[in-house]
DNA sequence: GGTGTGACCAGCT
DNA sequence: AAGCTGGCCACAC
């Protein structure tokens, strides 16, 4: 039969978003984090993938919060200025040096932990 | 409809 | 120690 549309068609692009959204002011996270909460460490590429589609979703997305494992604002360039993500995360308090987090360990925001897994 | 790529992460050599 | 490959799912051509 087929898939019943329109309900519970979640998919991990979906499920990103959620996370994503649920991010909470001041806060960062990891591509990885947000795939290991969603149960597969291996889809962290997708998680940036739902990110360039950001822009292409109902709802406003802080994927400004989000970077990659080493704290580092990769994806800096997708966000129609290159220092607009620097400029977002400075603003909510974050130490950014060489598009680089260095209070990201601090700042870090464990969806698993957070939301409670 | 198949192939390639993509803002990553972690393990192996 | 560092460099490369694999793996995951979704979207574009």
């Amino acid at each position: 039969m087929d898939k019943a549309p329109g309900r519970g068609d979640y998919t991990f692009f979906q499920n990103v978003y959620e996370v994503v959204k649920h991010i909470p002011f001041g806060r960062a996270t990891s591509y990885g984090a947000i795939a290991n909460y969603l149960g597969s460490r291996g889809s962290a590429r997708m998680v940036g993938w739902a990110m360039n589609a950001s822009h292409h979703a109902p709802e406003p997305i802080p994927a400004h919060r989000v970077v990659n494992r080493n704290g580092m604002l990769t994806g800096k360039h997708h966000f129609g200025s290159p220092d607009l993500m620097q400029q977002l995360l400075e603003s909510e308090g974050a130490i950014i040096e060489d598009d680089q987090i260095k209070n990201f360990s601090k700042i870090f925001w464990d969806p698993a932990k957070e939301l409670g897994l």
